[in-house]
DNA sequence: TCAATAGTGTCTGTTAGACATTATGGA
DNA sequence: TCCATAATGTCTAACAGACACTATTGA
């Protein structure tokens, strides 16, 4: 069976972007062209001879203005639920912006912390999670946190951001401690005072080549 | 501009299954259909109303003739790099095959060692590395070794697996010491010899929910 | 001065890895 | 009997988490 089509391209690329806003992680929506307040994921397709993760870079570029510095692959969904361009096909890829990059002036995008997002559909709250479960899993893998905070932050900040990624309270003295064993900050000569305690000395990352033996089986990363 | 084209799919599935044959990791892979000894990794295309990883389920029960017990997305590819089915983009999913499950008689596919895989393209061989990557990124969280073995298994063969998708040796004491203290095998009555050695008990795997509290953060794994 | 946050030192229970030893089968 | 593999006990160094303490700022 053949049929008039217009040569539209048959899938979307949506890129779900987080940063670490306000001691929070947040999601970068963009409000949708008609004037209701719907909120949507940045989404495009991929042009001529562009990879598909190209083009997921080319899309973040145009929403915050800069390239994120890290991105993978997070989803794909197929025709039943469609998607706003009407593609049969959609791939998701989840982005990560470094805190301090700001959005171009009049953009059409907003960021909103993960747990006050706007109503959307079940499929883009799908997306935007299984963008999450992306970053946390890959956290132990990919230098996540690092690309989360800029290039110079306090320990305070980067403890934040794991406990942001991991959902739960670190301790602070053993923190530190695997993080001066593993040799990934090195100290600046700056310090920083916000508000009322001691000034915080700044880091940046910095890992070392020097590997150190990874020990065991994580067993109880398998728990039901 | 608009053109006549055939209503044909535009897109692809790929599906890389993984199973544990003689102390090595396998992949499975198709005869192609011309006569020559060309191999392709199976794939196929959505029907109407299928998810995309109910596709690849179907591809692979196809192929092997029963449905993993595992799959998950592991790689998305545009133009540029164009599949056999002449599809504009392919997904590619990762698919797990216990241990036992035995090809249909006259079936055109094969095992391959992954170390022992044939010529293929480049992209071919991306996906399979890229597949490869995605199960041991992801062994920490979802028991895909158990996966990998028949029901029932010894604690040699489950350290076996491990051992392959970790790509190190690891220490039997220790690792039957943190396997216990899981709680994630039960040991059955019976018990296996197999040429020299001592016979060795078998176990199934039988998480129990209680839930350990998981320590620290692993800085170790973030070493370039 | 008090409150708040940064940063460190010490103690203790747990555990990974090394080593040794026993157990049990086949050749 | 010797050899190979399974299974387990013990020791030690390393480490996570708890606690306490000092340091340095603003109010």
């Amino acid at each position: 069976m053949r049929e008039k089509v217009s040569r539209r391209s048959p899938f979307s690329i949506d890129v779900v972007l987080v940063a670490a806003i306000r001691g929070q992680l947040a999601a970068l929506l963009s409000r949708s062209a008609d004037g209701r307040e719907k909120w949507m994921i940045p989404w495009g397709t991929p042009k001529p001879g562009e990879g598909l993760e190209g083009a997921a870079l080319r899309i973040a570029q145009e929403a915050v203005g800069s390239i994120p510095v890290w991105i993978e692959l997070s989803a794909a969904f197929g025709e039943g639920h469609r998607h706003p361009s009407d593609a049969e096909i959609s791939v998701a890829y989840t982005g990560v912006v470094p805190a301090g990059s700001s959005l171009p002036a009049g953009s059409q995008h907003t960021w909103f912390p993960i747990s006050e997002l706007p109503a959307m559909s079940t499929r883009k709250r799908a997306i935007i999670d299984s963008a999450l479960g992306t970053m946390r899993s890959r956290m132990d893998q990919v230098p996540i946190a690092f690309r989360l905070l800029p290039a110079s932050f306090t320990l305070s900040e980067l403890q934040q951001v794991y406990e942001l990624l991991l959902g739960k309270k670190l301790h602070k003295a053993s923190f530190r401690r695997a993080l001066q064993a593993a040799f990934l900050v090195e100290a600046t000569e700056e310090w920083r005072g916000e508000g009322r305690g001691r000034p915080a000395q700044l880091y940046r990352y910095a890992p070392r080549k020097k590997r150190r033996l990874v020990r065991g089986v994580r067993f109880d990363l398998l728990q039901p």
